[in-house]
DNA sequence: GTATGTGCAAACTTTTTGCACTTCG
DNA sequence: CGAAGTGCAAAAAGTTTGCACATAC
């Protein structure tokens, strides 16, 4: 999953935004710490290179880049919020002994819940997105 | 559902918890405003009633009654924990557009998911619990 | 009586905001 | 140049903590 500066760059001019450094470095940030990162996460990785990055300013290009579906944020029964950003349709593990949050790609999952739900039609109720949270235990944890 | 003051005891007896007004209060609370309140919610509704219970007693207690299996916390991606009573297997409605969170249980989901993953392990995780988040918008918003 | 629980207020953490300044296009 | 973005510092929002006092069992 390389990502180059330039493939950052046009995804940031595909949805119209501004090229700021704050912005590459922001979404630089997300994609090499891909394991789910907080803001402070994301913070202390740029301020390695960029001591000088306000908090409000990432606070602020994070929603940014959610409200314009460059990334996402990731729900936790913890009070951090935490980003990713991989946009394509996936699943999570949470592992209830550490915070771990991994990535789960299944497409054949995707589609048992797709059929599942053309079927059983939820009254009232119009489905965007499935996102299964798989609750458990890494082995060595 | 409904849930009398005597089996609101109970609950707290079967867990070696001692019954006081306040966990009475707060677990009452949680029942009746059954919509995956939070901690302002709880505090607001409690004080209707009982003006003078302490903010840091209803944390308290709350994670208590988490620590004891009482309640659980419910996943979002706002940065305010929600609070949820009912501990059976359930899933959940998140809608896009207001704040609500609907509970969905079906069991034939639940059989569905716990057969696929019997076949499809997941090497060096041990499955606990599956919650489908389900993402959409209900009609009315 | 003693372990456990509560009230209170202060502290802490995470996130948001307002406004002057700066930069991208 | 003008609209959009950033820095900064202050404040808001949500939650946790420490300790003296109170209560359940």
């Amino acid at each position: 999953m390389e990502t180059s500066i330039r493939d950052i760059k046009n995804r940031l001019v595909e949805k119209g935004l501004k090229v700021t450094p704050q912005r590459m470095i922001i979404l630089e940030a997300i994609y090499t710490l891909n394991n789910h990162p907080t803001a402070e996460n994301i913070i202390e990785y740029i301020r390695q290179e960029h001591p000088n990055i306000a908090t409000g300013t990432v606070y602020k290009v994070l929603e940014t880049l959610i409200e314009n579906g460059l990334i996402k944020k990731v729900t936790t029964d913890k009070d951090v919020m935490r980003y990713d950003g991989v946009m394509e349709n996936h699943h999570h593990l949470y592992c209830t002994e550490c915070d771990v949050i991994e990535d789960y790609y299944d497409k054949e999952l995707d589609e048992l819940l797709s059929k599942y739900f053309e079927n059983k039609k939820l009254p009232g109720f119009e489905i965007q997105e499935f996102i299964l949270q798989i609750k458990g235990k890494f082995d060595n944890c």
